[in-house]
DNA sequence: CCACAACTGCAACAGACTTGCAAGAGGTGG
DNA sequence: CCACCTCTTGCAAGTCTGTTGCAGTTGTGG
C-alpha cells in the first residue's frame, strides 16, 4: 500500500540491480516501470518526468505512473530530484551511495561529486555561521565551467 | 508596458524611496502596490504571494496583482526571490545591495548575509571545481543552528 | 496457470502562477 | 482642481506541474 521506509545501503549497477531491488521489497517490474529506468539509464544528464513520459520509446506513457515510478524509485534510494528554481524537478539516478551536485542554472548539467568532495566547504559554512548544509537535496547552483567562460 | 531593464544602483532605506523609485521609472503607486510593500517591510522572513495577499490590512487583495507588483518590484531591484524546493517562491527586500542566503529547510528562515562573506567559499569551490556558484538567486539550503540541534 | 494485491490509465483535482480584458484610478498638464 | 491618458486593477480563465481516486489490468508467488 504504502511505500516501504528506507533501503539498506544497496548499491546499483545497473538496470537489473533495481529490478531485483524493487523485487525484493514486494514490488512489481511493470512496463511503465522499466520504462521509467530505461529513461534514467539512458541519459547522464537529470531529466524531467515530462521528459521521461516523451520518450519514444513508449507513445502512450502516462504521466501519473511516470510519477508514481519515480517517487517509488526515489523511496528505494535509486533516484534523487533537484529542483532548479523554476521549472520542473529533475530526476537523475543516485547510482551507489549518496552524491551531491554543482548543477549549472544555464545549461541544466549536474555534475555529480562525492560528498567528501564538499565536506571543506561544508564545514567551513558551519564553523562560519553554523548552519550545516546539505547540498545533497538541494545542489549548489552557479554555472558550470564553459557556460561561465561564455557570460 | 514591458518592464524597464535594470535599475542603477539605488539605495532602499524605507518604503517612501521605493515609492520615489517607482515613480521615477514612470509607475504608479497604486493602493495594492503599497499594500505588497508594506508587507514586504512589515516582515523580517522571507513571505509568500499568498501571504501578502491574505494580510489583514486590505481583505480583498487580488493574487494576480500582488504577483504583478512583486515582479515589477523585483525588476527594480527592490525584491528578491527564492525557491525552498516546495512550496511558493518567497520574496523579501533585497535592502540595500546585493545580500546572500542561508535557508533553513525546516524553518524556513532567511539568514541574509553580505556577498563578501561567502567569496572564500565561492572561491574555494570555484577553484575545485571550476563551478562558479551563485547563491544570490538560489540560496545556501540546509539547517539553521538551532533545527540542526533538534535533529 | 490462478488468484490477488500491486499497477496502470484516465480523469478530475490542487497549488502556484500567468494572461486577457474591460473597468477603474494615479498623476500630470492645463 | 479637473480632465484625460495611460498604467493598474480585479476577475475569470488558462497553464504547468504534480497528485489522487478508482475501476480495470497485470505481474508474481505458489
Amino acid at each position: 500500500m504504502t511505500e516501504p521506509v528506507q533501503t539498506p545501503p544497496l548499491r546499483f549497477e545497473g538496470k537489473e540491480d533495481v529490478f531485483a531491488a524493487l523485487r525484493a521489497e514486494g514490488f512489481r517490474v511493470s512496463t511503465p516501470c522499466r520504462h521509467v529506468v530505461n529513461a534514467l539509464f539512458a541519459s547522464a544528464d537529470p531529466v524531467s518526468a515530462q521528459q521521461i513520459a516523451a520518450r519514444a520509446e513508449i507513445p502512450g506513457a502516462d504521466l501519473s505512473s511516470v510519477y508514481r515510478n519515480l517517487e517509488r524509485l526515489e523511496n528505494l534510494g535509486v533516484v534523487r530530484h533537484v529542483h532548479l528554481g523554476h521549472g520542473p524537478s529533475l530526476y537523475m539516478l543516485v547510482g551507489s551511495g549518496e552524491r551531491e551536485y554543482l548543477l549549472c542554472e544555464r545549461c541544466g548539467r549536474a555534475r555529480s561529486l562525492d560528498p567528501t568532495e564538499l565536506d571543506p566547504i561544508r564545514d567551513q559554512i558551519e564553523r562560519r555561521f553554523g548552519h550545516r548544509a546539505r547540498f545533497g537535496h538541494f545542489p549548489i547552483v552557479g554555472l558550470c565551467a564553459e557556460c561561465a567562460a561564455a557570460e
